[in-house]
DNA sequence: TGTACATCAGTGAACGCGCGTTCACTGATGTAC
DNA sequence: TGTACATCAGTGAACGCGCGTTCACTGATGTAC
């Protein structure tokens, strides 16, 4: 490294810089240590400022209010998620869309677990009186969505999507439900007809419907000791229920 | 109404009796409301105590502390909706096991729409720092699964229940899984053989993924317009992936 | 029926706490000439 | 290379706020005889 590279965009050229954006990613570390010991509701700038060693005013040097904290934050964890789960979908060969959709839940579910507080940020109740800026957080917070019906859209342009599994096929979609479902398929760029679309929504959410009743605690304490398994069961269903092939 | 019916086992004799128990009813009442307000995070005795008309103290003759009040909502919540599909339910034929089930799941979804705080209460991320004493939330907390696995069962039972669903059928289920099973079945005294089973506890984080994506807004503003034919097609899919037929 | 006592609901003051946010300030670091 | 000025990070005090919980107290309501 010399310091004969002045193109670079993205880099940060002055030492002041490059010090500010270090301690806008430890407040960013420290928020999300709180966010994991105390909740979203409890994250506090003071509290952030200790840890940080600096008195509390210092803070909004960096971060304009509680809120943007939270932004930052909700922001930070959807790129982590995001991250996460093109790692694992992109070390899976590029026409196994099944080992992809697989890859995909247990990516999720691995963060999750290992980030229990972040996805309750991201997939829990809403903070009381924090409303996430649109125009902030939708790009980052639709990866994962845009990274699923991309494996699914592929397999059916591939012709490895069943017309629509067996149990969706004969279940009537509306012609109310076909104009959201039309909506969506302009807006994204797809070729999936109706019901694989229909049928890969529920998979969308019941992929997190479980992953949250595990992260949550709502299988209580001794019903599933063998939650990997469990887990693991589930994905091979829904694969089945969006269509993929074994 | 007379004042000859001592023998009443439930009913508060005294006059003092019967107020306390109006104020407990009241100061839930109040609890609920602010739940709905601001949260459970943010409920506060001092709050409610305002709301009752009473100085902050008060509050404490009929409630042991903040933690026994979220508890007394907790349990408040899960009756109400255990109520409310037990009703749905057994206003359905006992036989229409694919009735009872639809019935079910729009019950808890009408709920959860008409009540999302009380739904993030029960369903939504832990309140940080609040354990739920089991021995006072279990039993309400499990009417809805148990009401779930006793239309499964009873569906079974009467011969009206495939197999398993066409896509569970080919699903390994693991030694270690079928022993969770295993003991799940012996506890609730159930007749289900293990495809069904593992697919209905797909089936029932399905249903409230499906929930929670709606009450906390994690479909976006604008996606679907047509929310009651999606869930309601929804339902039909889990229903088919239950092994239930129409 | 009347009196003496016990029970209990509600009061008001106080404790110690943490919070978000503002503001005038001190120094250190950077920049222009 | 050296000086004058601008920028910016961090300080410390203060604002007004709400919280959970305790405690000694006042009266009103109930109970025993």
């Amino acid at each position: 490294m010399t310091d004969a590279a002045p193109a670079a965009e993205a880099a940060l050229r002055t030492p002041r810089e490059r010090a500010r954006a270090r301690t806008i990613e430890d407040i960013v570390r420290i928020g999300r240590e709180h966010l994991a010991l105390h909740g979203a509701a409890a994250l506090s700038l003071r509290a952030v400022a200790r840890d940080l060693g600096v008195v509390s005013s210092a803070v909004y040097r960096y971060v304009e209010s509680r809120e943007e904290l939270l932004t930052l934050l909700l922001v930070d964890a959807y790129n982590e998620l995001g991250d996460a789960v093109d790692a694992a979908v992109g070390a899976r060969p590029e026409n196994d869309f099944t080992g992809r959709f697989e890859a995909l839940g247990a990516a999720v579910r691995n963060w999750a677990l290992a980030q229990p507080a972040s996805y309750a940020l991201l997939f829990g109740s809403p903070v009381p009186g924090y409303q996430a800026p649109a125009e902030r957080t939708t790009g980052p917070g639709t990866r994962v969505v845009v990274a699923l019906v991309a494996i699914l859209d592929g397999a059916w342009r591939a012709g490895n999507l069943s017309e629509a599994g067996p149990h969706a096929a004969d279940v009537d979609v509306t012609a109310l439900l076909a104009a959201d479902l039309a909506n969506i398929r302009g807006e994204m760029g797809l070729a999936v007809p109706d019901p694989v679309l229909a049928s890969g929504v529920l998979v969308w959410t019941s992929l997190f419907g479980a992953i949250s009743f595990e992260v949550f605690g709502q299988y209580g304490p001794d019903a599933f000791v063998a939650r990997d398994e469990l887990f693991a069961h589930h994905l091979g269903v829904l694969a089945r229920l969006a269509g993929l092939r074994t």
